[in-house]
DNA sequence: CTAGTTGCAAATCATTTGCACTTGC
DNA sequence: GCAAGTGCAAATGATTTGCAACTAG
């Protein structure tokens, strides 16, 4: 808990209830990525008093100061997760929405070629790979599907 | 106008006024990458009496049978712009907003090996890449941006 | 003729904001 | 004490949907 106040006061936000338990939460599930809904939910599960405007101005603040990642996966909401020490990037199961990290340092290098070659400084990037997992239930839908190029 | 009525009949729609001008819309400016709104207004511009709600229609029933491509950017709408034949990532800038596409065979590859190893059969993909481009103005704010990873 | 389409208005849904009331420091 | 933070309710803004009128085949 104290380990939490630094990492808070280190970026210059106060420590507060809900943003002590909101990023407890995302401690605690770092394979998840959660919505703000997810985060609200579970907040008023356990017993805490915390509005879904909060949980989504402190999730916003955490996501500009580099406590945690924000991703628009294809759906129309986002999800966050705890920065990780190194970058990664996203596998998505379209059946079960199970997720993946992966990290590729020949992906990352060529990325960064692209930007040079048509003048571009790169501030960011998102690559979300989206397909159907190995597990049984998934497997079976994959046949259909024909593999993107 | 004939080769649109082909397109449209070959993948089962009837071939409607707003069908045929959004169509014809898309394929003028194969370059741009237009939201609904954006598309809404031009048609309003040069006459036509469309609905906002029928270019959302309309837009999704392209995109299902592979006329377009719908792409979510990090704002909260999206884009669609006629499917090319050949795959391309798209480079953004953050500043003017400039869409500028690439292709990298590389990318594809890596992606294609990544996705095998976690054992996923690969429906598609979104890579989109954020920076600040060559322009005068833009290039001013580059300086106090740092590079991604 | 009649199933597919459309325009309009009302409905959703994720996210944001105004505001009066707390709370951390 | 006071600025920063919060909950709630109302506002947004993109996209969707219900429905009665309309049109392509």
């Amino acid at each position: 808990m104290s380990m939490t106040n630094q990492e808070l006061r280190k970026v210059g936000l106060k420590v507060t209830l809900p943003r002590i338990k909101i990023l407890e939460l995302l401690d605690r599930c770092p394979e998840q990525h959660l919505s703000a809904e997810d985060i609200y939910k579970q907040l008023l599960e356990q017993g805490e008093d915390v509005g879904l405007a909060t949980v989504y101005r402190v999730l916003t603040q955490f996501e500009q100061v580099g406590i945690i990642e924000r991703h628009h996966f294809e759906n129309n909401y986002s999800v966050f997760e705890m920065r990780k020490e190194l970058h990664h990037d996203h596998l998505v199961c379209v059946k079960c929405a199970r997720v993946v990290e992966f990290t590729n340092p020949r992906i990352e290098q060529e990325q960064h070629d692209v930007a040079v070659e048509h003048g571009f400084t790169l501030t960011g990037h998102s690559l979300y790979l989206y397909g159907v997992c190995s597990l049984p239930a998934c497997r079976a839908a994959a046949d259909i599907v024909k593999t993107g190029d």
